[in-house]
DNA sequence: CCCAAAATAGAACACCTATTCCATTTTTCT
DNA sequence: AGAAAAATGGAATAGGTGTTCTATTTTGGG
């Protein structure tokens, strides 16, 4: 009779199913409907009964639902929902533990390696939690108004600058990397103006060579972005728009897949915004 | 009577108190606390029957249990193992659904960082997944026996063999950066010997000197590790320990956070090593 | 405005729940 | 070896479970 078994048991083909149907769906069973997408935990760990009353609804409205979406009954909705916690990712404590657990293939390089990897993954996190989206369009707005970008990061940052040199120069976009080779650094910012722009990274201990550009493109009034870990930094205060980038360490070594995560949303956004105005 | 409110309520520290009472534990107590914490999903989802099923005791004797742990009854103990799946990090689905949702703040720059952000943490643990223990050790092995490494990384590569050799050179690691400045890379490399080592760097599409490079160094007995996206790659025929990278992309263009984690490992796992024989 | 059809609330019910209790077995100590 | 203590198995139970059923309300078309 009904849809026989194209019935989703897996939870991202429930939603879809749930965002699909709601709009059709008489008032009660919408109601159930939207308190579902937006508390699946409690649907995966409640009652019918506590459910019920956390939606505002009758106990067998909820069954009614569940065979709405072509369910037997409200329990085997409910366990698409369980699922859903089951396919969780593991948080970072786990996956340490997990991998001390495995401790017979723990040799120092792989602990070393599942130690930068969750670094990695931490950093990513914090930093998509905390980055401000309105910083990130200014900053795409400057460096796409410029005609040339001035990339400025040595030691520790010169692989992202070295980076978004190679990935400008693939996209078409005017840029100069500043390597200090032969100690040309200053000579080579010297060309540019207040119509272009300078990217500069640097991270504790600031590279002296790195902060000394900055403050004389900024004196000549040539816009700066910066990427950096601390409003404090000296290449902060100068810059237009500036990005606090806290990477995790392990043992010592800090995690640069945040910042590089970063200069690689700066590089494809601003050749995206570029292309737009032809 | 007993310890009054110092319960566990959250997850990882229920989990050290089983295993510091484990031991101490009568036989079919033991065996629930063994079951408990290697199916802790089974224990948050299932009902005291069926876990007592799964696990080959009475129902009573999980009800005991959970009161040898402090709780008043298996529900309460139960619920601590709920609230370790509702913490669980959201997978990328999730995280980009969510993005979606939040789609007011979702200006384009905005929604290709969260794209980047996600290949980045998916490419990292993929190669979590997929790097064999092995490999790694017998890497180090290699690199760390080599009188001097040569990194030859160019183009999307550069900036990875960039951070190996100033990364190197902070360890004080003899190492020589191919950077194939003034068309010398082939002079360069033509001081390894079979007592050197070839770190190399390539994904598709294959830069060709890299590839003329890691040929010319085989030929000469200059052992070589390589990174590589595939089997079939050109320098993974002629390395005597390969690894296959496989980075997520987004919009084409691929992420570098996994291959990085994997330099950042050999870089360090390599320094250890060495300074362990003195 | 009325009536048929759909949707809902709420009570009723059969089943399953966690928990308790106690007889029996196992362990521990003298 | 024997007695005391601890641990266990399994039945009993009170309360809660999901589901069904039906009287009532709401909706929508002629």
């Amino acid at each position: 009779m009904t849809d026989f078994d194209d019935i989703p048991r897996d939870f991202p083909g429930l939603k879809e199913r749930i965002l699909e149907r709601a709009p059709a769906l008489p008032k009660r069973l919408s109601q159930v409907a939207i308190y579902a997408i937006e508390h699946p935990d409690e649907v995966a760990f409640g009652t019918v009964a506590s459910i019920a009353v956390h939606s505002g609804v009758q106990p067998s409205t909820l069954v009614r639902f569940a065979k709405a979406m072509g369910y037997q009954g409200f329990s085997e909705l409910q366990e698409v929902f369980r699922s859903r916690l089951r396919e969780r990712i593991l948080n970072y404590d786990e996956r340490l533990e997990q991998l001390r657990h495995h401790a017979h293939s723990a040799s120092k390089p792989n602990v070393i390696f599942h130690g930068f990897s969750n670094a990695a993954r931490k950093s990513i996190d914090i930093l998509q939690e905390r980055l401000e989206p309105g910083k990130l369009d200014s900053a795409v707005q400057i460096l796409a108004g410029a005609e040339t970008v001035y990339l400025v990061g040595l030691r520790r940052s010169f692989p992202i600058s070295t980076y978004m040199s190679y990935a400008f120069g693939k996209l078409n976009i005017k840029n100069v990397l500043i390597d200090a080779i032969g100690g040309q650094a200053q000579e080579e910012l010297s060309f540019a103006t207040s119509n272009d722009c300078v990217l500069a990274i640097s991270f504790t201990p600031y590279a002296s060579e790195t902060v000394a550009l900055v403050q004389a493109a900024a004196a000549k009034g040539v816009p700066i972005v910066s990427i950096t870990d601390s409003g404090f930094s000296p290449i902060a205060s100068r810059a237009k728009v500036w990005f606090e980038v806290t990477e995790a360490n392990f043992e010592g070594f800090r995690s640069m897949s945040a910042t590089l995560s970063l200069a690689m949303t700066l590089t494809v956004a601003v050749a995206e915004m570029k292309s737009r105005r032809y």
